[in-house]
DNA sequence: TTAGAGTCAATGATAGACAAAAGACACTCA
DNA sequence: TGAGTGTCTTTTGTCTATCATTGACTCTAA
């Protein structure tokens, strides 16, 4: 058995993520090498290969001399990061039939009753992790592992905005509960072997619109 | 106006990445750090971010405490990378309709020039070349940044077996023409807006099947 | 021949140091 | 008063030195 073994690197670039997505580093704060490293308890070096990854992860940007700070996304970088997003969730749909992967269809329908549940009680923060498993399983129904790898992460790049969403979150019961049957349609379609239906389902999934809506005015 | 400032570890993933196409450092090739930071006349520190940059993206891989190598692609995975690679370009040709990128187009046209000359002369390394500018100008016609930054992503990928590819070049002059008559055929749909026909194009390109039968035995 | 112990080499990480460059600040001159 | 300039400080980019940990290898003994 192997013991999970992660580098200090690969523990600093988790964490920092997390600190971005709680709301701990704003978009577009500075992130000082000397501050950071004392924060998280490490030392420099490995500091600065985690910014390197997270800088090649489209997390964080970095500017010669300057440092780095945490990405700012403008509405048409949420809108393009959307747009390909659904285009991999297509392609997975499309390469997932006849064959989709059962564990994957398991895992869509856990997510979605969590999502359900969650739904009912206007948790938003349970709602957007069950959407992120809910997804992910979407695309690992095509058990295509550079595909998923792709996907995820522009998924991680969408937990950028994810935080300012929670923060701008004015949505109603009614509006989850749209959005929860809007899933189900999907995944009923799915698993009836509907490849047309599903991407139709797929098509009018309606996401994009309102998250880029909260961007208009960046 | 801006100089160009890169950073050693910039400079080291671009020379590394030169080094493996070239065939200099070959894939399963064990790179230890030393030899590695002596051979680029740097330090330790920018050597490990540069080994960290190319393992996220997929040129190396890091196993824990026992370095870097460069990666092998299995069969499967040079046909992941191609279908996703397709399904990437397809995208990007249905955004670009109706108004594909004027100056894209031009590049296409300037790269399928460059080809066919390349082809007369079974120039290989230039076809090669100028197959990679085509295929980034076909994406670049959808004006869509994270797309072609994905693409870029896979096209870097994919250069882990065209060195390969390379040494197992058997092909006539005969073969190359017929590619090169492919890429215009589906450049020409382009130029005539017919959206249909170029990606029906696109579909029987066809440079997958070819590729992968390299990887057959791996 | 093979199992086990000991040795060696490479990685993962730290600390300290320093040059170079960017930004901040005050100062001069118009 | 305001623009331009020069200095100072801070931070990054990089190097060197060092050390613990752990894989890999070798050598010995059963």
């Amino acid at each position: 058995m192997q013991i999970d073994q992660h580098s200090l690197v690969d523990l600093a670039v988790a964490e920092i993520q997390r600190l971005i997505y709680v709301g701990e580093l704003a978009p577009g704060e500075n992130l000082r090498e000397e501050r950071l490293s004392n924060l998280l308890g490490i030392s420099r070096p490995p500091l600065r290969e985690a910014l390197r990854v997270l800088a090649h992860k489209g997390i964080v940007e970095q500017l010669p001399r300057r440092g780095a700070r945490v990405v700012k996304l403008s509405a048409k970088q949420v809108d393009e990061i959307y747009s390909l997003r659904q285009a991999l969730e297509r392609f997975a749909l499309e390469s997932a039939f006849p064959n989709p992967d059962a564990q994957s269809l398991i895992n869509m329908n856990t997510a979605l009753e969590i999502m359900t549940k969650a739904a009912e009680q206007s948790d938003h923060s349970a709602i957007v992790r069950a959407n992120r498993d809910f997804h992910v399983a979407l695309v690992d129904l095509a058990r295509h592992e550079r595909l998923t790898k792709t996907y995820l992460e522009l998924m991680d790049q969408m937990q950028l905005c994810m935080s300012d969403n929670l923060r701008t979150e004015t949505r109603t019961v009614g509006d989850y509960m749209a959005g929860v049957k809007r899933h189900r349609v999907l995944l009923e379609a799915i698993e009836n072997g509907n490849a047309a239906d599903a991407l139709e389902a797929l098509a009018n999934h309606g996401e994009r619109a309102t998250l880029s809506e909260l961007y208009s005015d960046h």
